[in-house]
DNA sequence: TTGTAAGCGTTATCAC
DNA sequence: GTGATAACGCTTACAA
C-alpha cells in the first residue's frame, strides 16, 4: 500500500462490564406498560382506526419514550414485503454507474424503499452471489446495471420471485420476458457521427469499447449508418480497439497517428477512452481539435474539465436510475398479479458540444 | 429534461392468469417431502454433524431440486444477525465517496455481509431517518461517511442498537465514545504546502472547502503550520473561500488575480476545487505551472487527467473504506461484549507529484 | 374497540 | 440422530 497507518488510542480502556445489549423493546414490552395486548400496539403505532383515539397517542408516547423500534424483518416475515430493493452494479466507482445509482437511491428512498448494493465487479460467480443473496433476503426487486451476462439472470429470473430489471445491459439476448431502460446507443453514435460530418470531416475514427458488449456493437452500427448515410466511404483501418478505459483510448491514439492515412476526427466508445486520448494527444503535442476532433460519449461529470473540455453524448444517468426504479417498484406492487409479459424503455442521449470538436 | 423518452413494446401483451406466485418453498415443505421433520432439514442445510450424513445428501439434493432458498429475514429474527451494515453517505455521485464505498462493499462482500446504501444529500432530516430505517432493518453495524453532523448521532448511537463508525467525519466533536476512520488532514497539508515551499514559492494562497467543516480547518491548519514552519508569514488576504466544489475554485481564481499582489502558488481545500481553479486559468491564459502552481487533496480518479495533471495528496481511499468496515465488523462479532471505548484509525496521505507544481 | 390465537420461516432446547 | 416444541417480533383474522 505504501501509505502508513496509525492507530491512535485502540483499545484504550475495555469497561468490563458494559453490557450493552439494552434489551430492545418490542411491542409485548409496551403492552405490558401500558396494559393492553400487543394487537392493539401494534394498531396503535400503524394508525389503524380501529383504535381508541385516547389509548393511541398513550401507546404512541410509550413507545417514543420507550425507544422504540419496530423490527421490519419481522414485519416482513409476515407481510412477504421487505421494501428493499437489490441493486447490482459491476463496480460504484466507476462515475457512470455512481450517477445511475444515485438516481436509483433517491427514488427508491422516496417510495419508502431502501437499497442493497451489490458490486460483482463483473466476476459472473459474484454477481450470481449476488443474486442468490438477494433473494435469501427476500427483496422486493432487483435492478442489474452495466452487466455483461444479463442472459444468465433469464435463468435465474423465475427463481427469484422479484421483478428483474435490467438497465444498459450489455448482453444481446436478454430481450426475452425482461424489463429494461437503456440507452439508444445507436442513435447517440448517430449524433456523434453526424456532428462530425457536419463539421467537415471525412475520415473519421471509431475507437471502439471492450468486446463482445452489445453497447459497443450498437454503437458502432450507428457510426456506420451516419457515414453511409452522408455517402461516405467506411474504413475498416478506422476502427481501431480500445477497451472503455483511459489506456485503451491512449493505446489508440498511438495506432492513429502511426497510420498511413490518419483520420482528422475521432468518435471514442465512451468518455473514459476519450479522456485517455486526449492525455496521449497532450503528450504527442497534438492539438485537439485543430489536428484532432474528438468526440465520447457518456457525459461522465468530468467530462467538461478535462481540456479541452470534452464534447460527447449525454446519458441521462440520474433520470435512467430514476426511470430503472420506478419500473421495478411498480413491477414490485403488482408482482403475482397481472402486468406486462415485458417492457422496454428507451431513453435517447443528447449531443453535448463543447470544445474538443 | 430535455431529453427524449420512448417507451417501446409496454404493455406488450398482459398475461391474465400468469400467476407467478410460485409459493416459496420452506424447510418444512423440503421435510414433508423427504419424510423428516423441519428441524432435521434445518440442520442438514446447514451443515450440523448431528445428522446422518446420507439423509443429509438426501435432503441437500431436494432443496436444490425444489429451489429452496433460505429465508435470511426469518433467520435473523432467531440469530439476531442480519450480516447487513448500513452505509450513509452525502452523495454516491461523488467519486471520493464511491471509491471509499467500493471498498466497503468489498471487505463487507469478504465477509459475508451485505451492504444497505443510503444517501443523505447532506440533509439532517434524511441522515436522521436513514439511521431509523436502519435501524429498523436490524443491521449489525453502521457507517456515516463525509457527514457534517456526526454529533446527531452520539444521540442516536446509544438507541441504535449497533458499532456506528464515522469515516472523514466533518464534525469537530466527534470524539466520545466513537470510532472513526479519517485521513490525517493537518499531515497532508503539511505535505502540500511543503512542497509549494520547497519548490521556491514565498506566497501562497489557500482556497477553504466549505464552511464549519471541520477538514477544512485541519487542512488550513496544517498550510499554517508548514508556513511557520518555514519562517514565512502569514498572510490572510490569501486565504479566498470555497465550496469544495469546481464552480468555488472558479471564484477563487477571480479573486486571486485581481487581486494586489498574486500568489505564485496555491493550494486548494480539494481536487474539485483545484480543477475548476484550473479551468479557470485555462480560461484566463493563465500557465499553470508557470504562472501559478496548484496542487489538491484528495487524488480523485480523473486527477490525473486533467491538464496539467494535477498534484495532489492522495488519500487511501479505497484502503479507507476496508477499514472502516473491518472495524464495524469487528466492533459487530463482539457487540454487547468487552470492546474498547473508542479508537480512532487515522491514515496518512501521500503527496503525488504530477504537473501542476 | 379490544383481546386471543395463529402463523410467517427460521434456529435452538430439549427429550427420546 | 431425530423429532417435538418453543421462541424471535410482528400482522391479522376471528372472537368477544
Amino acid at each position: 500500500m505504501g501509505y502508513t497507518l496509525h492507530t491512535c488510542a485502540i483499545n484504550r480502556l475495555y469497561s468490563a462490564f458494559r453490557v450493552l445489549a439494552m434489551d430492545r423493546v418490542s411491542i409485548k414490552d409496551i403492552a405490558k406498560a401500558a396494559g393492553v395486548s400487543h394487537s392493539t400496539v401494534s394498531r396503535a403505532l400503524r394508525e389503524s382506526p380501529l383504535v381508541n383515539a385516547h389509548t393511541k397517542e398513550r401507546i404512541q408516547e410509550m413507545a417514543r419514550e420507550m425507544g422504540y423500534s419496530p423490527d421490519a424483518q419481522a414485519r416482513s416475515l409476515v407481510t412477504g414485503r421487505s421494501y428493499t430493493v437489490g441493486v447490482v452494479v459491476t463496480t460504484i466507482a466507476d462515475p457512470f454507474v455512481a450517477e445511475v445509482v444515485q438516481g436509483m437511491e433517491s427514488t427508491a428512498h422516496d417510495h419508502g424503499y431502501t437499497v442493497i448494493l451489490s458490486c460483482s465487479d463483473s466476476e459472473p460467480e459474484r454477481e450470481i452471489a449476488a443474486v442468490e443473496m438477494l433473494r435469501a433476503k427476500r427483496v422486493d426487486g432487483v435492478i442489474v446495471t452495466s452487466s455483461r451476462i444479463g442472459a444468465l439472470y433469464l435463468d435465474h429470473v423465475e427463481g427469484i420471485g422479484a421483478p428483474v430489471v435490467l438497465l444498459n445491459n450489455h448482453n444481446e439476448q436478454s430481450g426475452h420476458y425482461t424489463y429494461t431502460v437503456t440507452v439508444d446507443n445507436r442513435h447517440g453514435s448517430l449524433l456523434a457521427t453526424d456532428h462530425l460530418i457536419n463539421q467537415g470531416h471525412i475520415r473519421i475514427a471509431y475507437i471502439t469499447g471492450p468486446a463482445n458488449h452489445s453497447s459497443d456493437t450498437e454503437r458502432m452500427a450507428g457510426y456506420r449508418q451516419a457515414l453511409s448515410e452522408h455517402s461516405l466511404p467506411y474504413d475498416p483501418t478506422l476502427v481501431v480497439p480500445g477497451d472503455g478505459k483511459p489506456v485503451g483510448g491512449m493505446r489508440a491514439l498511438q495506432a492513429l497517428i502511426a497510420s498511413a492515412q490518419p483520420p482528422s476526427a475521432v468518435f471514442c466508445y465512451n468518455d473514459m477512452t476519450a479522456i485517455g486520448l486526449l492525455r496521449a494527444a497532450r503528450e504527442a503535442g497534438i492539438d485537439i481539435p485543430g489536428d484532432l476532433a474528438v468526440i465520447g460519449f457518456d457525459d461522465i461529470p468530468l467530462a467538461s474539465f478535462v481540456c479541452p473540455p470534452l464534447s460527447t453524448i449525454s446519458q441521462p444517468k440520474n433520470e435512467m436510475g430514476r426511470l430503472a426504479m420506478e419500473m421495478v417498484l411498480t413491477l414490485a406492487e403488482s408482482y403475482d398479479a397481472v402486468r406486462p409479459e415485458y417492457s422496454d424503455i428507451v431513453v435517447k442521449g443528447k449531443l453535448e458540444i463543447r470544445e474538443s470538436t
